[in-house]
DNA sequence: CTTGGCCAC
């Protein structure tokens, strides 16, 4: 029996794949306690050959020759490993064991065909090496979790544990304060998971946090509760009916709250960050505090740094508060004001020397084994660029520092490279904005410098126009950028300012409720019932004149009647997660026939763009990009591009990575958009608006239909593999990588670095996995190809609708723009005298098709015919520098401004007409003006006819629905007016 | 000639 074995152990070859196949069938199977594929099995096989190397050296001193391993084959070999096991882990081996004996008597495996197969001698050799692995694993586990429970137990929130959950109990409201390292967004949920509590809801302002935090706490308690832990933001959930804490952001519990005025899902509510005062955090306060009059069952926990507390307990009635220290290491704190000579003067570069002057003195000060990075807060983006510049300039000379800007317009792959390490006595010099601050938080910063400045949207309601200004921070950013200072190890940081001027900051940031436009929140409550605006109780209330000019503003669109409440298209719009005017271009198109371009254009219009400007100034990517480009606007570049992606992505072998990266585009922003695209295409289907589609299983036969299912099971294997690896380990910076971003732009950027799974050598892309689970291609490629073969007229009537969706937001050429450079062309909207447009814009290269065509020269500059000229309608108006137009569509004027203004005025005979008391039309002959002014009339008033009804069917049903018949007329009608030229 | 940062069934 014995040499029998020997003989078969001999055949049997241990390291070949199919020899490994084989086993892998029998212990590692998808039901298994570790399943093939995952990084468990692979640690298992690594293990093994260190296990086997291991036990042929015992034999080989003799001591295994003596061994019998005969019978069970489990333990017999002494390792010096222990002989006891974790009840858990036994019984999982154990069933495993049995499993495997079964399934050996059956196929009688000690028959004939056992040289193709493992023997009995194999696999109790493999269940050996799987026993000792589970316990090695189980002893490494065990090392972790004393370790973490000693972590939990030193942060400083611990010593308030058994306070919180009385509290909580007692009281409906509780206010948590602690600083940064205090442990309470990890913690204080766990701590009402132990006290009994379920169904607990913790916010977030970013949608990053909340994947963080739902994994840290999850990690926390071994994944005791398993799937009990989750997430949920837009697009992406882990959340069961198991789950018992849901980590979401902000605006997603608002739209639940829509969904569900009282929230009944939920017992307790943690709103964590409340000191941010973002817009949606503040507006949720407001609306839990009147949630929690009706619902005396709910509890609320408010989670907030350490500032203006006394305002939040307030607004909740003197909500008790609990103050928990914070843990930072000590961070010494240096005024540096800048002195009068570098001061930059008004409309002048940024001057670097004082920045440059404190990398000069850290290579001085500190010997450069000793670490630590250096973080530099800045206002902008030019800003950084100056800086960096000059940093650079010393970097390349000392060779002790790696420059690295960071900002949100910054490819991916660019703002990762923070995270990276540098090569010994070498540091890491970031130049970021205040995206440092909050939204990405960086390990091993020892020194901060903080200029002191900020830049902040607000909206001009007069100008009806964005404004992005510098401004000094406020005491409580000074703090929160001096902070990042400390997070590892005693830190330093060199404020750019004087103390006193540090006095003088306003305390506090000026919450977002106070700088923005409302439109979109007013609609919100208006949606939620939540009674008038103005008498709300908001934590800060807005100026009421804020409020009343978004309820004008929502008055004019429509979406408000002159009571102030909703219309049918308001209740819609307000369904929608768009802005106002991209929701309108939404419903207009699914009025026609061009729901496809319209969602990809709507989608395009509310995510970052995908063209990244360090590409702008590689002549590769410009030419590569040139066949996206549409001289009609921005909005149809962007469909262009769209459109050509889906292709790519398509095409077998895809390679859309590359294709992106050939032209300047960040992908990421892609798969965004076909996401969104997919969401307004389901609400739109879902408020009635599109057409039931025959959704059978779009097309193939049983055999494409079985490849589609095995191609989707690989998928998702290979999306399990993604979410079981170890987050990759951090690369680290050659020196010159600050330098070759800087000069030769793009194309060097990304390249070769890939994903964080190359390092794996998987080299998954893992968007592209999941963008193939949740879509289906050949669907979108339907769907791009009929908007891509869009004739002109219906390439006229999406702008067209484009046009209304966006409209009153349209601008005027001024009349001497002929005259006038490229660069240099002026517009003006009703609001805003000589505006210009956004370098970005595709009119910035090429406004020479926003002139008026030269025509036939013999006629007098009498002869003016506004049939001719065309208007800009525009998504944003920004001041920065200047006030820019961007994401711009030129109309031509006569016709659009007919179809979509509010007012028209005319003389007796028609010939001169002013448009919403702003634009003079002027029509040549009376007989021709009275016809376009009927015509125009008849379209409007049909258009406005057939929209009543498709809304009206939302709400009642297909009965009511709108004839194909007439809305092919009406199609037919717009496009013929709008392509008239006498 | 160039834009702080988040987020939404």
């Amino acid at each position: 029996m014995a040499s029998d074995r020997r003989r078969d152990s001999r055949s049997w070859d241990w390291d070949s794949p199919q020899s490994r196949a084989q086993l892998d069938e029998v212990f590692f199977r998808r039901h298994d306690y570790i399943q093939a594929g995952s990084t468990e099995h692979r640690e298992f096989w690594a293990f093994f050959d260190r296990f086997q190397r291991f036990k042929t050296r015992k034999e080989m001193s003799g001591l295994g020759a003596k061994e019998d391993r005969s019978k069970s084959g489990s333990g017999k070999v002494d390792l010096g490993l222990p002989k006891e096991y974790d009840a858990r882990y036994r019984i999982n081996v154990s069933v495993c064991t049995l499993d495997v004996e079964e399934r050996l008597g059956k196929s009688e495996y000690r028959g004939s065909q056992r040289s193709s197969g493992p023997g009995s001698q194999e696999i109790s050799d493999c269940r050996l090496a799987l026993l000792h692995f589970l316990d090695f694993s189980q002893r490494q586990s065990f090392g972790k979790l004393a370790k973490l429970r000693r972590e939990q137990k030193n942060l400083p929130i611990f010593q308030y544990r058994d306070r919180i959950v009385e509290l909580v109990r007692q009281s409906p409201v509780l206010v948590v304060a602690g600083d940064t390292g205090c442990g309470k967004s990890t913690q204080v949920p766990q701590y009402l998971i132990a006290a009994g509590f379920n169904h607990i809801a913790c916010t977030q302002p970013r949608r990053i946090a909340c994947i963080s935090l739902a994994k840290r706490v999850s990690f926390e308690s071994l994944n005791q509760y398993g799937s009990k832990v989750g997430y949920q933001i837009r697009f992406e959930t882990t959340k069961t009916p198991s789950t018992k804490l849901l980590f979401l952001t902000e605006g997603l519990l608002l739209r639940q709250i829509q969904q569900d005025r009282s929230l009944s899902q939920y017992q307790v509510l943690i709103v964590d960050e409340v000191h941010e005062r973002h817009l949606h955090c503040d507006f949720l306060l407001g609306v839990l505090r009147s949630l929690l009059a009706e619902t005396p069952e709910l509890r609320l926990i408010l989670m907030s740094a350490t500032i203006n507390i006394k305002l939040f307990s307030d607004y909740f009635s003197g909500a008790p508060v609990l103050q928990v220290p914070g843990r930072l290491f000590p961070i010494q704190v240096l005024y540096q004001p800048i002195p009068p000579d570098e001061q930059p003067s008004r409309s002048e570069k940024l001057d670097p020397r004082p920045y440059l002057r404190i990398l000069q003195g850290i290579d001085q000060r500190y010997p450069p084994e000793e670490r630590g990075d250096l973080l530099i807060f800045l206002s902008g983006v030019q800003e950084i660029s100056t800086v960096q510049e000059a940093c650079q300039v010393l970097a390349t000379h000392t060779r002790r520092w790696i420059v690295l800007p960071l900002h949100s317009t910054l490819s991916l792959a660019q703002q990762d490279k923070v995270f990276d390490i540098s090569p010994p006595g070498v540091r890491k010099c970031i130049i970021s904005t205040n995206i440092a601050e909050t939204s990405v938080t960086i390990d091993g910063v020892r020194f901060v410098v903080d200029s002191g400045k900020v830049k902040e949207m607000s909206f001009d309601p007069k100008a009806k126009m964005q404004r992005l200004q510098e401004f000094w921070i406020s005491r409580a950013s000074s703090e929160q950028r001096k902070g990042r200072a400390g997070r590892t190890g005693p830190g330093v940081c060199y404020r750019l300012y004087a103390e006193s001027d540090y006095d003088a900051f306003a305390p506090y940031p000026v919450p977002e409720i106070h700088r923005v436009a409302l439109d979109s929140l007013i609609l919100q409550m208006k949606s939620m019932s939540l009674g008038d605006p103005l008498s709300f109780v908001f934590i800060d209330p807005p100026p009421a004149a804020s409020i009343q000019t978004a309820v004008t503003y929502l008055k004019e669109q429509g979406a408000l009647d002159s009571r102030s409440d909703l219309t049918s298209i308001g209740t819609l719009l307000a369904q929608l997660p768009v802005d106002v005017v991209i929701g309108k271009m939404l419903v207009l198109g699914s009025l026609f026939n061009l729901v496809d371009p319209v969602l990809t254009v709507a989608a395009a219009l509310s995510v970052q763009s995908p063209f990244l400007r360090s590409a702008q100034h590689n002549p590769d990517c410009t030419t590569a990009r040139q066949p996206l480009h549409s001289n009609h606007g921005d909005p149809f570049t962007l469909l262009n591009t769209f459109n050509a992606w889906v292709e790519v992505k398509g095409e077998r072998g895809g390679g859309s990575r590359k294709w992106c990266r050939r032209r300047g585009l960040e992908e990421q922003r892609l798969y965004e958009m076909v996401n969104l695209r997919r969401q307004f295409k389901e609400l739109l289907r879902s408020h009635g608006l599109l057409e039931i589609q025959s959704s059978a299983p779009s097309g193939g036969d049983r055999v494409q239909r079985r490849q589609r299912l095995t191609e989707r099971k690989k998928l998702h294997q290979m999306k399990r593999d993604h979410e079981q690896q170890e987050s990759g380990r951090r690369k680290v910076l050659r020196l010159e990588e600050g330098q070759e971003e800087f000069s030769s732009g793009s194309d060097a950027e990304g390249a070769g670095r890939g994903k964080k799974d190359d390092q794996a050598g998987q080299n998954v892309d893992i968007q592209e996995v999941k963008f193939k689970l949740r879509h289906n291609v050949s669907e979108l490629q339907e769907a791009a190809s009929v908007s891509q073969d869009m004739s002109s007229r219906q390439q006229a009537l999406l702008k067209l609708l484009l046009c209304r969706g966006l409209y009153p937001q349209l601008a005027l050429p001024d009349e001497h723009n002929s005259t006038r450079k490229d660069s240099e062309q002026v517009f003006h909207t009703r609001n805003k005298q000589g505006v210009v447009i956004h370098p970005t814009s595709v009119f910035a290269t090429d406004p020479e098709v926003l002139q008026v065509p030269e025509g036939d020269g013999d006629m007098g500059p009498e002869r003016r015919d506004s049939s001719r000229h065309q208007l800009l309608a525009f998504v944003t108006l920004l001041e920065t520098n200047k006030p820019y137009l961007s994401n711009c569509v030129r109309v031509p004027a006569l016709q659009a401004l007919l179809l979509v203004a509010n007012t028209v005025d005319s003389n007796a005979d028609c010939t001169r007409l002013v448009v919403d008391g702003w634009l003079e039309l002027e029509l040549r002959e009376a007989g021709e003006a009275l016809k376009v002014l009927s015509t125009a009339l008849t379209l409007r008033g049909e258009w406005e006819r057939l929209l009543l009804a498709q809304l009206a069917q939302s709400t009642m049903g297909p009965e009511q629905g709108v004839s194909r018949k007439v809305l092919e007329k009406l199609s037919e009608g717009l496009v013929r007016f709008l392509l008239y030229t006498e």
